[in-house]
DNA sequence: GAGTGGTCTAGACCACATA
DNA sequence: ATGTGGTCTAGACCACTCC
C-alpha cells in the first residue's frame, strides 16, 4: 500500500483527506468521523497506519478520540497561543544587544530571598540593554544562582536566550517557564536607558525558571519601549506539521 | 510484554523512564539515547511499541529523532510559552460579565475595511464589561462580519470564548488565532468604565481570528486595568501528557 | 555495507461504551 | 453482545547516514 509516485505517506495523506473536510465544514464540532475499521477499509491500509494518521489530527487538536465511542470533531484550540521568543526578538529589523554590566552579589541572602532564590546567597545579575536598529527597545535583567566551577562565557552572556543561559550555567535541568506579562512604570533611569519620557509606561515581561523539583533556577525581568516593542502570540504552532 | 500488576502502558513507562534519565542531568542536550533496536532488548518489546513510547517524548520536545543517525536529546524549548486565556480569565476569584451593548454596523465600508474585513460592508460589534469580584477589570470589544440567517444567541454572547462565538456565527471554520500584546492609553470612557484614573495606561489585547483561507473572520480587543489583570503564560503544557 | 530511523502489515487481546 | 478505540507483536521493506 506504500505510495510509489508521490513520495508522502500514506497515513499523512489520510490526515490530511479528514482536515480538509473538517475546515471545509462538511464535519463539524462534535462530529464522529468515520471509524478505524472504516477508514482501513477506504483507504486499503492496515489499523496501525491509520492510527497514525488520527494521532497526527489528535495532535493538531482538529479531532479527539475516545474509547469505546469514535473520533469526534473538535474546534482547534484557538484560546491556546503560543508565544515564541526567540521569533519575537529576530522578526524583521536588526537586534542587537549591548552589556550594561555582570555582577556577582554574594552574600545578601535578602537579595536573594527577594528574587525568590531559597537557600541561597550568591546570585549573578546581568543587565543588557536591546536595540533594534539604533534605537533602544527594553531593558533586560537576568538573575541566577551562582554555581561554582560554572563560569558564564561572555558569548553566552551576549546572544544566548535565558533558558540557555540558566541551562549551560546550573547543574539542575530547567524544565518550566513560567511568564508574567503586565503594564510597568519607568524609573528615571530606565526612562534615561530607553530614551524615553520619564511618565510614560512601559511593557513589563517577568520569567521564571524552575527544574523539575520546582526549584527556582533563574529569573529574567524585561522592560519594554511601549511604542518599540509588542510581543505576538499565534495559536497556528500547533498544528503546523499538518 | 503488557503489564499486569500495574495498568499504564509500556511504551509510556518508556518515555517516563528516558524522561527521568534527561531531567537528571544524565543525559545532557545533544546526547544520543539508545537505539530503537536496544531499547527493544532491554525492555523486550516490539519495535512499534518503542517507537510509540519516543513518539510521547519527541511531541514532549525533549528528544528530536533524526533518520539514518539516532534520537537526540534537546533541551526543552522554554521559549515557546503557552497563554491559556480560558485559564487566564477563569483563575481564582469569580468572574462575571456585564454586556454593554451589541450593534450591527451596516453599509458602513469604511467601518469593516478599517477592522480588516475585506468586501464586506456589514459588522457586528460586541461590547462588554469584565468583572473580578466587584472589580472592572477589562473592556472587551469584538467585531465579527454579520452573516445573514446566523442569529448571535444571548447566551453565546455572555458566557462564550471569542473563538466560539466567531465558530458559531460564520460558515468559515476559524483555524488561527494572532494576538498582539500592547501598552495602551485608556480613553476618558474607558476610564470611567473601568473606574480608574484617566491618565493611566493599560495592557492591551488584540485577537484576530482567520479562516483556513486566511480571510478575517473576527477581530477583539482588550483594554485590561493595569493592576487588576495581567497575562500568564507557561512553556509546561506540552509536555502535559508525560 | 552496516546501522539507523520511517513506514507499513495482518493479525491479536484488552478496556470501555452502548444497547 | 457488539462495536469502538488502546495496546502490542513479529515481522518486512525502505531511505538515509556514515564508514
Amino acid at each position: 500500500m506504500r505510495n510509489r509516485e508521490n513520495l508522502i505517506p500514506v497515513y499523512y495523506r489520510l490526515a490530511e483527506d479528514i482536515k480538509k473536510i473538517i475546515e471545509s465544514g462538511v464535519l463539524k464540532d462534535g462530529d464522529l468521523i468515520p471509524t478505524e475499521a472504516q477508514l482501513c477499509e477506504q483507504y486499503a491500509i492496515s489499523r496501525m497506519t491509520v492510527r497514525q494518521g488520527l494521532a497526527l489530527l489528535a495532535e493538531a487538536g482538529l479531532i479527539e478520540t475516545v474509547r469505546g465511542k469514535g473520533s469526534f470533531v473538535t474546534r482547534p484550540r484557538l484560546n491556546q497561543l503560543v508565544i515564541d521568543l526567540n521569533h519575537n526578538a529576530t522578526s524583521k529589523e536588526q537586534i542587537r544587544y549591548t552589556l550594561l554590566g555582570v555582577n556577582l552579589i554574594r552574600n545578601n541572602g535578602e537579595f536573594a530571598e527577594k528574587l525568590g532564590f531559597t537557600g541561597e546567597a550568591n546570585v549573578i545579575t546581568i543587565k543588557r540593554l536591546m536595540f533594534k536598529g539604533n534605537l533602544p527597545v527594553a531593558i533586560e535583567e537576568k538573575f541566577l544562582r551562582y554555581q561554582k566551577g560554572k563560569p558564564l562565557l561572555e558569548t553566552q552572556l551576549e546572544y544566548a536566550d535565558f533558558p540557555e543561559v540558566v541551562a549551560k550555567h546550573q547543574e539542575s535541568v530547567p524544565v518550566r517557564n513560567d511568564m508574567r506579562i503586565f503594564v510597568a512604570a519607568l524609573s528615571a533611569e530606565q526612562a534615561n536607558l530607553l530614551a524615553a519620557e520619564g511618565s510614560q509606561p512601559a511593557l513589563g515581561i517577568k520569567q521564571l525558571i524552575y527544574s523539575e523539583d520546582d526549584k527556582l533556577l533563574g529569573v529574567a525581568t524585561m522592560i519594554c519601549h511601549k511604542d518599540r516593542f509588542e510581543l505576538k502570540a499565534t495559536s497556528y504552532p500547533l498544528s503546523g506539521r499538518l
